[in-house]
RNA sequence: CGGGGCGUAGCGCAGUCCGGUUAGCGCGCUUGAUUUGGGUUCAAGAGGCCCCCGGUUCAAAUCCGGGCGCCCCGACCA
């Protein structure tokens, strides 16, 4: 249990330390329906730049945004045989509207891509309407069993890209360019290190072609998957009637994509990070990237102390730095720093006579502990001093989730009892596997886990080795691990 | 939907077995002092449909019946 001035350490029990990490920190609060959450201020300013980086990257890869509607007619799911499957068991309907039984039921939407093809059937007629790059920043709803805040709600926040193309290759290309995109995403911006790969069949998107994914490792070693990217083929094209004429008079069917990043991302941050004073933020994702401390004592010590303060945020500000100054009264400095430590802002800027004094303030990033972490340096020039400690922030933390993840990777081939071993133990197995369902399932049963990827970054590219369960050949090697 | 646990102040809990003064404790909150370079200390306060409905009883947080809700572990999942 957690004492009211800590949170449970990570070593005893991750899934505690998640919890009073996010509700300390104050990200998130639990709702009055089970399974749903409050995303507070703090929180959301996270997911807002999660959608900031995103949105930029979409921007500047043609996509625009739109907005489709909250309900879609029970009778849109039913038309892709395989995505009907899929979602059925987690759909919330509505029945009633103003009183009255409705003619046919309204899903709330668990994700839009029947609605979409929908619209995209009336829009698209030529070959010159292609390719169509949309993007939407919605709500969607999926009627989960076991939730967890941020990283499985039944109502959650993401982006879904939809786009359609005239080409299988346009299509592919596409698909690619946004997992690119994500992982670029997730290292520069968030400082996760992820691996990219394409699904098994068994764990692609319902109703895809194939489906690609970033999975990034959290503290406890168990994956999460951060991003995924769907090829849907021309099957959603054919279940709604997506065609257009080619450039030779002939009518096609569109190849289109989806693809998409949740709130999800948030939890990420926090499971890639944090440690047991709390959250740790990655220099440009924190809604504060320093927060200025003053420490005084007297009232004619506190008017130079928070003068220097006022003009250090000035300095700050105007270099383009996100800076608050915590200028409670009633807490002392010590209480102030563990706060901000719990809400993982990267830089606490310390303020106090002798600083005033000799022109000075004293640095401590949140990424190395103690005293180690903590430099004085001159006022004269502070914006530039703070800049460069925010980058190597940045390189550290990467750096460091990097370091964690690589000695958890482990290669296997051929050995199925040490396979388990390193599953079951928490590792990731990347091992040669044949992809079959019969196989995947196997190991399910017995270890509780599923593969993650066939990850694009292949050890042995060109070559072939046999499949960790049947043992027939098998051209690429997949990591399994348990996931989120 | 299976297996466990729990509903008492904003949060965390004690009290329930064995019914009985005014329902307590810690944290938080308010006010005032004190402190402030790593979670100060003290004082005085505010705050309760004891999950809901019904029953037993002179008397119910406590016993009995029914309901509702939440959490944890499994199957499903961004």
């Amino acid at each position: 249990m957690a004492s009211d001035k800590g949170v449970t350490p990570r070593s005893e029990d991750f899934s505690r330390w998640y919890t009073d990490v996010v509700q300390k920190a104050e990200l998130a609060d639990y709702a009055p329906v089970r399974g749903c959450m409050i995303i507070l201020p703090y929180g959301y300013e996270l997911w807002e730049a999660v959608k900031g980086g995103l949105d930029r990257r979409f921007k500047e890869t043609g996509h625009q945004n739109a907005y489709f509607p909250l309900f879609i007619p029970e009778s849109f799911l039913k038309k892709e045989a395989e995505h009907v499957e899929g979602f059925s068991p987690e759909l919330a309907v509505v029945t009633i509207g103003g009183g009255k039984e409705l003619e046919e039921p309204l899903i709330v939407r668990p994700t839009s891509e029947t609605i979409i093809g929908w619209a995209y059937a009336k829009w698209i007629q030529s070959y010159r309407d292609l390719p169509v790059l949309i993007n939407q920043w919605a709500n969607v709803v999926r009627w989960e069993m076991r939730t967890r805040l941020f990283l499985r709600t039944m109502e959650f926040l993401w982006q879904e890209g939809h786009t359609a193309h005239a080409t299988y290759e346009e299509a592919e290309e596409e698909t690619r360019r946004i997992l690119d995109l994500y992982a670029d995403f997730a290292i520069a911006d968030a400082a996760i290190p992820v691996i990219k790969g394409r699904k098994s069949p068994q764990e692609k998107f319902a109703g895809a072609l194939h489906s690609y994914a970033i999975e990034a490792m959290m503290g406890d070693k168990r994956a999460l998957q951060s991003g995924t990217s769907h090829n849907l083929g021309q099957n959603f094209a054919k279940a709604f009637d997506i065609k257009y004429l080619d450039i030779n008079n002939e009518l096609q069917y569109c190849w289109t994509t989806s693809w998409g990043v949740s709130t999800r991302f948030v939890g990420a941050i926090v499971m890639t990070h944090g440690d047991d004073k709390g959250l740790r933020l990655p220099p440009r994702m924190a809604p504060y990237q320093v927060v200025i401390v003053p420490i005084y004592r007297e009232e004619d010590e506190k008017t130079p102390v928070m003068e220097a303060a006022w003009r250090m945020k000035a300095a700050l500000v105007a270099a383009g730095i996100r800076v608050h100054v915590d200028d409670r009264e009633g807490q002392t400095p010590g209480f102030k720093y563990n706060d901000w430590e719990m809400r993982g802002v990267p830089i606490r800027m310390e303020i106090g006579p002798r600083d005033v004094e000799k022109q000075s303030v004293a640095l401590a990033r949140r990424d190395i502990p103690g005293k180690e972490g903590k430099q004085f340096v001159p006022q004269e020039g502070v914006a530039a001093a703070v800049q460069d400690l925010l980058e190597s922030i940045h390189a550290t933390m990467l750096q460091q989730a990097t370091g964690m993840r690589d000695a958890n990777l482990f290669e296997i081939v051929g050995d199925y009892g040490r396979f388990g071993e390193v599953v079951e133990s928490g590792g990731w197995a990347l091992t040669w596997f044949c992809g079959g369902a019969a196989c995947e399932q196997k190991i399910k049963d017995d270890y509780q886990c599923v593969s993650r990827c066939f990850p694009f970054d292949q050890p042995y590219p060109g070559q072939q080795g046999p499949c960790i369960v049947c043992g027939h050949r098998s051209a690429e090697m997949a990591y399994f691990a348990r996931s989120y």
